[in-house]
RNA sequence: GCUCACGUAGCUCAGUCGGUAGAGCACUUCCUUGGUAAGGAAGAGGUCAUGGGUUCGAUUCCCGUCGUGAGCACCA
């Protein structure tokens, strides 16, 4: 006999090899109906895995954290079957489980169209119909491979190749539809019920772009209809926050064929953005950075000193002019090491910290480009400090604040923090590196704060660490930057007099908080979806009036409040106030000013919010105190 | 860059089983001076992304190019 407990703490004695599956029947029939599979000692199984020893038991129905991720699971090998039964030339690779649902990844000549996929949605449902029982068995890796390869399934054959020969493999059986996995799965196919096939898109097998596409299914999946519609709803309201939708609807900007990757800023736009420098060049000035400014091009040579030639010829814009060739800048540092080399340092002026919006331009593939998140022409809040080794973390940390400050001030507070560590294709040794990894985890170690390392994601020439942000859509995008070069600066020449009247080569740290403007702004609108603050807003409110006879008292207000430094408009046409409020609203002006004969006879205005809310009359006087009183703390 | 899809008026979209196009909003003019999310009337506006092919005839079918979107790969 063992013991199972359970997470009640009551325990129950079972005779040895009682499967989970009969544990939920001997505690009652409605658990058994509901159970998807179960959890020994912390680890997913299957219902029919049989007990051999003591243990901890949990059993894993719609109400456990772990169901979903089970039952997204099996939706791959149902959508997988399904795909089997309509297109039999199909092989099938493999289908993991992804946030929010799953994809699974077939070989076929042909790729499949969007009618395909309601196609196989409809077999799925079918299949789950069917109720088909799923069958978990053993089998040696040898005989897997021979299997698979029996049935002409050569990339799963390939992928159980690679696995020890010592080991025993699952397969998974529903049906006529048996695949390798790890497991574990529902019960029946019936236990299936609330998913949707999603899009179909091309993925290189093994995640390698020098091999073949193969042919990616997305899906989702959920515990009930409900939680599906919920889902969809979901998606449908982070697609009106798009800041390719709002950047036109409230005319911030807008790109077109004859500038692919580049942005056109229009007025409302570019006062965002002027916000948004004004802000950062002031972190500048108050962290102790001198602002400089840099050539747009640059002399191949320079490119070649620093590696990027060897290492990003193709994604560089060149131009040339009588017999040299330049390259239009893909990066601000070479400059500022030109700005350092100027000139003789002492080891007592360091660290030496240089701040640039420096426009930079990279010919990205054209699929990597998305609105203004990803683009060709960009403008950095580029900072380089040259600074001794033992200046590193300090400064690491220090710069860490700042980022953190900037980030709350526009309202971010979901943060992701990432070290990404050396990667294959580097420059230097292994003790530098060694030291400059060490440096930014003691610094953010010195923060108290968590971080995700990524190995093999460092630049060529340091590691980094990256403050990653979500759009709107979940999707994650790195904004800040820090990383901690030993190289370039050596490359180019720079070098400090020492204490003792030598000569060293400086560290180079690469810092940027809001990282490219455009990145930065078309996140701040997607996170504000559009309502940005009154401090960022480009309108900050507009004054109407209700008839013509207070057309003179409105200009006055308008020029009044522009004078005080606020960025209003007066809208004097002959439409009636509701029409002006509506279109205000939907521009999303944070304050409509509305005035009639009483408030111009008693110098005052009706505020209303951008929420709809009415904020009563008021004198101007009031009424800038309030304005001010938001916007003056940034 | 790769796979798939898409590209019709300033915007959002309809339409043409092949016979050179339509709505709403926006815009212009006129009427209306109206107190918190659309007052009314008239008008103007499109080489249907672009080049080629098939056809008596192409915006519609086919191919190329450019651009956009999703995913993959990339992101100094």
């Amino acid at each position: 006999m063992i013991t199972i407990t359970l997470p009640d703490g009551a325990k129950r004695e079972y005779a040895a090899n009682t499967t989970i599956g009969e544990v939920a029947a001997s505690i009652g029939a409605g658990l058994a109906k509901a159970a998807l599979a179960g959890k020994v000692d912390g680890k997913l199984v299957d219902l029919s895995h049989p007990l051999g020893a003591d243990a901890a038991l949990e059993i894993v129905t719609e109400k456990h954290p772990d169901a979903l991720e089970v039952l997204r699971h099996s939706t791959a090998h149902l959508l997988a079957q399904a795909t089997q039964r309509l297109f039999p030339d199909t092989q099938v690779t493999i289908g993991p489980v992804v946030e929010n649902g799953f994809y699974y990844d077939f070989a076929r000549k042909t790729p499949f169209t969007p009618d395909d996929l309601a196609k196989i949605e409809a077999e799925m449902t079918k299949i789950v119909a069917e109720g088909l029982p799923v069958v978990r068995s053993l089998m040696s890796r040898d005989a897997a491979v021979a299997f698979f390869k029996g049935k002409n399934e050569l990339y799963k054959a390939e992928i159980i190749q690679s696995i020890p020969a010592n080991e025993d493999l699952s397969l998974y059986a529903q049906g006529e539809f048996v695949d390798l996995c790890r497991g574990p799965h529902v019960p029946n196919t019936s236990k299936l019920r609330a998913f949707k096939l999603m899009k179909v898109a091309g993925a290189y097998w093994r995640g390698d772009a020098k091999n073949e596409m193969l042919q990616r299914v997305y899906g989702t999946s959920w515990l009930n209809d409900k939680d599906l519609k919920a889902y969809l709803f979901q998606l449908e309201e982070a697609e009106k926050r798009d800041h390719r939708k709002l950047g036109r609807q409230l005319d911030l900007f807008h790109m077109q064929e004859e500038a692919p990757g580049l942005v056109f800023w229009h007025p409302k736009g570019w006062s965002i953005w002027q916000v948004v420098e004004q802000y950062m060049r002031k972190v500048y000035r108050d962290n102790g950075y001198q602002e400089v400014r840099c050539p747009q091009i640059l002399d191949k040579s320079l490119w070649e000193k620093t590696g990027h030639w060897a290492n990003y010829r193709d994604n560089m814009f060149t131009t040339s002019s009588e017999n040299r060739d330049y390259a239009v800048k893909p990066m601000n540092c070479p400059g500022h090491v030109q700005i350092f080399n100027h000139g003789l340092h002492s080891y007592r002026e360091l660290p030496i910290r240089y701040g640039e919006f420096g426009a930079c331009h990279r010919n990205e593939p054209s699929g990597a480009l998305h609105g203004i998140m990803r683009v060709r022409g960009f403008t950095q809040d580029d900072g380089h400090i040259f600074c001794t080794e033992a200046q590193i973390e300090p400064e690491v940390t220090a710069f860490h604040r700042q980022a953190m400050k900037v980030y709350a001030d526009f309202g971010f507070t979901d943060i992701a923090l990432k070290i990404a560590l050396r990667p294959e294709n580097r420059i230097g040794d292994d003790d530098a590196w060694d030291k400059a990894e060490e440096a930014l985890r003691s610094a953010l170690r010195a923060c108290g704060v968590s971080w995700e390392e990524l190995p093999g994601e460092g630049a060529f020439y340091g590691p980094k660490i990256e403050y990653h942000f979500r759009d709107s859509i979940g999707r994650g995008w790195q904004v800040g930057t820090m990383q901690v070069d030993f190289f370039m600066p050596g490359r180019l020449g720079a070098e400090y007099v020492t204490e003792d009247s030598g000569r060293k080569t400086p560290v180079m740290l690469h810092r940027a908080i809001v990282g490219s403007m455009e990145r930065f702004i078309g996140i701040l609108i997607e996170h504000h979806a559009g309502i940005l603050p009154p401090w960022l807003a480009p309108v900050q409110a507009v004054v109407m009036n209700i008839t013509d006879g207070q057309a003179e008292y409105v200009d006055a207000v308008g020029e009044t409040l522009v004078n005080q430094g606020f960025r209003v408009k007066a809208d004097l046409r002959g439409d009636k106030i509701g029409y002006k409020i509506r279109e205000h609203t939907l521009q999303k002006v944070p304050y409509l000013l509305v005035v009639g004969d009483r408030e111009r006879d008693h110098g005052q205005v009706a505020v209303r919010a951008l929420n709809g809310e009415d904020l009563g009359v008021m004198t101007l006087d009031q009424f800038i105190a309030r304005l001010r009183s938001e916007t003056e703390k940034h």
